[in-house]
RNA sequence: CGGGGAGUAGCGCAGCUUGGUUAGCGCGCCUGCUUUGGGAGCAGGAGGCCGCGGGUUCGAAUCCCGCCUCCCCGACCA
């Protein structure tokens, strides 16, 4: 292509509010532009890094045995209702109804569409197992989105289905796709991590979650270096030690003015954080429930609360903190909170550590006034007894008992195992070797496209643009053109390449040599060639990496085949 | 949804506190000349509903009210 006709120009500075490197780098060099919030334009630049991205999506999706369809962008409401996520889901999934008032949907995702279909096209046992997959847009209405292309509203997705007649075939494609998406990112030069997941509101038995490591990631993730533990902390289980026993003792007032945090009392009283239990109050959607179940967690006081460990415990859609109205109406005094004395006002979920501890501090819902030696099945009966600590930093792995480190992550693509759920839903099943009607069995894979591309700029780029991975460059090779002298030479050195196969991105603008380099820098395409009198008199044209090295000048009749050895050695092939 | 911040030329910003000529600056853009290996120099020029609507005033980018949009933090530890 020439640069002439490109669309887009560069900037020197970034636009305002693009925080993230990568994404003030895909602004400013031209691949990327914004139109509303999470909403953005592709470039051409932009849409030919997508495109060889999925390029490297449909070959491995092929290499597992996938099949490529294309799945509607809006659906009917009905679908979503029939499988409960209508009413599960949330202001998150758009919904917008038609001239006849019909209610319909933005795919957010495409489960129900497959097991609708897998309905009616899988009958016998001999139809499966599938693969189906497509590379399809997306709309999600996030509550925030954030730091460009890595959480965008609109997005392009390469979302993958499973079809399998029992759990043994759906693991076989599960571990399939598990290498398949190794393979993705290593192809696109992206360091990823697979750790294990919340299966949210996809549902289903098993996740996991491709991470690539970053500070501006989302997710935080629980890692065990000596054992090779990876959760997602949403689910991550630390190891616990319960305290010895003692004899408990009687429950004592005392009074605390002021003390209404656990820092606050623990200095007030002299004791340890790990003396006291922690109250956290939160209203739960429950299916089923009309009205916001009150929920109250309590954990010790050295410890957080996992929100959602809490719902998934409750079968909750929804998990938000109460407001004061809420603690107040329970016969809570927020503070000096306390599970003793609620008579069922809420549900009382306790951690493990708090039912194994004795004579613990707690509050006395009153104002300035905390108890001592509260304990659990004595002075209040939990409803649930189950883990809903927030593992952190330091604490001593589920596994092997090493500490175990936290780090940020974003989150580049997942694996789920569905189950039947959605088949039982949409009514999707075979008629097996055994003349029984039985489920389909499903798997969910996804991969963000945009998403993807945005990190792997976060992870190739230096001071001066984007420095693209040879798998998924916009183009192979930039061409600088240096004078007007060799503008035929350079031409003619663009059809060779072009003849050779080798996409080529020309610098026809005339623009001064300070401008072209800086250009090239910035858009990041792998290999460099200037084309100019000084370097024709040093024999040839001037050749360079974008990642590093020296520039060389390599004879005019080799330099085809210089770039097509730089294209093959490149540690991400083509 | 709550809390902050911001909307002025294509991009980045100043001006607003204390209302008052023709609304500025840098970059970019256009024309000409010079220049030509790391974002050139000089000269000339184009480009603004100062986010939108209402109000106050002789007069509003500036003060007041409402709305819209975008960014950041939080969605929790009581």
């Amino acid at each position: 292509m020439r640069m002439s006709r490109l669309f887009g120009t560069t900037l020197r500075e970034a636009p305002g509010g693009a925080d993230a490197v990568s994404q003030q780098l895909l602004l400013r060099a031209g691949y990327l532009r914004q139109l509303g919030q999470g909403i953005f334009s592709y470039l051409p630049l932009g849409l030919r890094v997508i495109r060889r991205i999925e390029a490297v999506l449909r070959e491995e999706m092929d290499g597992a045995g996938g099949v490529e369809l294309s799945l509607p962008v809006v659906h009917p409401a009905e679908i979503w209702r029939q499988s409960g996520r209508w009413d599960s889901v949330g202001p998150e999934l758009a919904r917008l109804k038609d001239r006849r008032d019909r209610d319909l949907v933005l795919a957010m995702t495409h489960e129900e569409v497959v097991a609708t279909l897998a309905a009616t096209e899988t009958r016998s046992w001999r139809d499966l197992p599938r693969l189906v997959y497509q590379i399809q847009l997306k709309f999600r209405d996030d509550p925030r989105p954030r730091a460009g292309l890595v959480r965008a509203r609109e997005f392009t997705m390469k979302d993958a289905y499973s079809l399998d007649r029992d759990g043994a075939g759906l693991d076989v494609q599960y571990a399939r796709m598990h290498a398949a998406y190794t393979a993705i990112y290593d192809r696109c030069g992206l360091p990823s991590l697979a750790v294990g997941a919340d299966v949210g509101m996809m549902g289903g038995s098993g996740a996991h979650e491709f991470m690539y490591l970053t500070p501006i990631g989302e997710d935080t993730l629980v890692l065990c270096d000596h054992c090779g533990y990876a959760q997602n902390r949403q689910v991550a289980v630390v190891a616990t030690e319960t305290p010895p026993p003692e004899a408990m003792m009687d429950v004592e007032r005392v009074e605390t003015p002021g003390a209404s945090t656990i820092e606050l009392l623990t200095r007030a009283l002299g004791i340890p954080a790990e003396r006291t239990a922690k109250v956290v109050f939160l209203a739960a959607t429950v299916p089923g429930h009309r009205d916001a179940v009150p929920v109250v967690a309590v954990v010790r006081g050295d410890t957080d609360v996992n929100e959602t460990k809490v719902a998934n415990l409750l079968g909750a859609t929804d998990l938000r903190p109460m407001v004061d109205e809420e603690i107040t109406a329970i016969g809570c005094v927020a503070g000096y909170a306390s599970p003793v004395g609620l008579d069922g006002a809420a549900r009382v979920v306790v951690d493990p550590l708090v039912a194994g501890s004795q004579n613990l501090v707690a509050g006395a819902n009153e104002v300035d006034v905390h108890l001592r030696n509260v304990n659990v099945g004595r002075d209040f009966a939990p409803d649930v007894v189950a883990d809903i600590v927030a593992a952190k930093d330091g604490d001593p792995c589920s596994v092997c008992g090493s500490p175990v480190r936290t780090a940020r992550g974003v989150e580049v693509g997942n694996i789920f195992k569905l189950g039947t759920k959605y088949a039982v839903a949409m009514g999707a099943s075979y008629l097996g070797e055994d003349g029984q009607e039985h489920p389909v069995v499903m798997g969910s894979y996804g991969i963000g496209v945009g998403r993807l591309m945005a990190c792997v700029a976060e992870e190739h780029h230096d001071d001066r643009g984007l420095c693209w991975p040879a798998s998924i460059a916009p183009f192979a090779v930039h061409v600088c053109v240096i004078g007007d002298d060799v503008r035929d030479d350079a031409e003619a050195l663009y059809a060779e390449l072009a003849a050779a196969g080798i996409d080529a991105l020309l610098d026809d603008r005339g623009e001064r040599p300070g401008v072209q380099f800086a250009d090239a820098d910035l858009s990041g395409v792998p290999f460099r060639l200037v084309v100019s009198s000084r370097a024709r008199s040093a024999g040839g044209v001037e050749a360079r990496r974008r990642s590093g090295g020296d520039a060389l000048v390599v004879a005019r009749d080799a330099v085809v085949g210089w770039v097509r050895d730089e294209l093959v050695a490149a540690p991400t092939r083509r």
